[in-house]
DNA sequence: CGTCCTTTGCAAAACGTTTTGCTTGTTGTG
DNA sequence: CACAACAAGCAAAACGTTTTGCAAAGGACG
């Protein structure tokens, strides 16, 4: 690489003019340049390798192709991760590249870093959280085009996409009503957030669905990891009447659940079956057996964001939407019929 | 937000010329203006909230304040957040920002990624795996600074860290010994990557240095997932001369040791002690017992690399370095004596 | 009072693109 | 043959900064 290459680089071995190579290398513009030079300047281009100045033309089109994805957490659970990627393969294929910060719980530095990505010209910005829940837009992101991401807000003109909670715990609970069961135990969570309230919202109608009705003892709540599920799930399956199946708020509830039912001598899914939610595959896949579950489109979710988002930016303005991706069912063996 | 506030309008609130603003806000040139006007042009900045676009600012001085993150896949463990996240920290705090770009193993992908970044004129590149690995840079990045994360390459002109994995399993071992056992086994990883090697080399030591000589039939490999870990501790744990601990390649192959444990009737820590390693949190605290295992420094290793990265980039050239970061000991409930 | 520094500020060029006129030729038409 | 219409390419301005060179003003000194 003796030299960087610019347009004028371009343009001198072409020989032509620095505008003509412009034209002939901007779809837009082409029609200004005759079809042979054009051929003639893009073979050149390619051959020495060009490739634009983005913050030349960035600052030029007012337009920087860069995306701004600011979210809470990235590191805890790798829901983060399959987020980011459908974000980014999406914005990939429309030529844009992001930026990704993250900010913890300090909104402080949130706004610094906002502020940071407008500095850099971004085109539009996700704001994306960990999980499912009700956000304020810091007022920094007024005037730029945002789509919220694994959140929603009470801004009605921002468009969001969430999974829907209500459906996928319906779907859960379906599953385990097929396989025969009735007395079907929930350990949801105690957290005051939207998919506490969809999740037990899906389970009820599932049941009343089929026409049954769920014991209110059979109906818990616990803090929703591993300890917490296991407490609940203890006490549940050591009831008189205990449910023969359990839906939990999640895959590390259920993890939990899994070593109730092993303390208390029960097998899976032989003496009692569960569900799971969120697909987390670290636990889903290597539990024993496998942990039927139901996915949270986190991917899809990331790539509609920067769907939308994109839209935004280059289409037409239209209204905004909020958005509720489906949720698969994954079934793996913790499911079967009740004991006889 | 009336009009985009630049420069120009800071200049004309501050009623003087564009050229003082920018000696004014710029530390290096400030000498050039009267303390008392830059102290005013500061105010009128700050009051209208003025921030430099950054796009102009790169162009003109040939410097982005972007690095550039490419990794081979951030999707499906939680390691990879750590890492970005001590990145995007390491950046924040020099006032750099990320662009994450992500490839799965798809080479040709990564080479127009790359060359992307590139176009927006990253000032470095941080070329990160997702576990210890061997690579070969690809040629694209030649001229650019780079540093690697979690990987080394034969070519020892590119700064890289990555853990100390002789020493992270020499500590674990540690653990075990220091509670007396004196028969431990090794469920080791079955491909070939330097963690496999290191691992077991760190084994060895360890036993070496207190005299002890593993038993062959002992130290064994398995596919390094839970249900690899379950079938191989399986065995080892039905040995008439059964290991009274097990260390394992990975948490997630010590959780397949739980398992096994829990179908042979054994309990964890009396008749069995298990250490692992990665410190997978989403599996180790929720197993139970909490699983004692060592962590890897994934948030360390991407600061390291940001801040090596950045004093190539800003800093009088200094040798390359291959940086081995360690890797401390988090003590949870799988680790007791050893049965009398 | 004239000369020479020093201090302070400004105008202008540059970074690498895109785009708006404008110029030059060429072809078609009356 | 003259003139209009049009195609093709170019020069120059603009995007928002930073930095270099220069001018004006003020002060010190002989």
């Amino acid at each position: 690489m003796a030299t960087k290459i610019g347009i004028r680089e371009v343009a001198k071995a072409a020989g032509v003019s620095v505008t003509t190579v412009s034209h002939a290398l901007n779809e837009a513009t082409s029609s200004r340049v005759n079809p042979q030079t054009q051929q003639h300047v893009r073979a050149v281009a390619k051959d020495l390798g060009y490739a634009p100045n983005r913050l030349a033309s960035g600052l030029r089109n007012q337009r920087s192709q860069i995306l701004g994805l600011v979210s809470d957490e990235i590191t805890t659970t790798p829901f983060a991760g399959a987020m980011i990627r459908g974000a980014q393969d999406a914005a990939y294929e429309r030529g844009y590249v992001m930026m990704v910060v993250n900010s913890g719980l300090d909104s402080e530095l949130e706004q610094r870093e906002i502020r940071m990505l407008q500095q850099h010209q971004v085109d539009g910005i996700v704001y994306a959280k960990m999980y499912h829940q009700g956000v304020v837009l810091p007022e920094e992101l007024d005037g730029l085009p945002t789509v919220l991401l694994d959140a929603v807000s009470t801004d009605l003109s921002v468009s969001s996409v969430v999974p829907d909670e209500i459906a996928a715990a319906e779907a859960a609970v379906e599953t385990l009503i097929s396989a025969g069961h009735t007395g079907i135990g929930m350990i949801n969570n105690v957290d005051d957030i939207p998919a506490t309230h969809g999740r037990l919202e899906g389970f009820h109608n599932a049941l009343r669905r089929h026409g049954l009705t769920p014991a209110p003892q059979h109906i818990t709540a616990a803090v929703a990891d591993t300890a917490g599920g296991r407490e609940a799930a203890m006490a549940l399956l050591a009831l008189p009447d205990r449910p023969s199946a359990l839906f939990c708020f999640s895959d590390r509830v259920a993890m939990g659940a899994y070593q109730a039912a092993s303390a208390l001598g029960l097998r899976i899914p032989e003496d009692v079956s569960i569900v799971g939610m969120d697909n987390l595959e670290l636990i889903a896949d290597a539990l024993w057996p496998g942990l039927t579950t139901v996915a949270l489109p986190h991917y899809e979710m990331g790539r509609w964001a920067v769907v939308r988002l994109l839209n935004d930016i280059e289409g037409p303005t239209v209204p905004a939407v909020q958005e509720k991706l489906a949720c698969p069912v994954v079934h793996r063996g913790s499911v079967g019929p009740p004991p006889l």
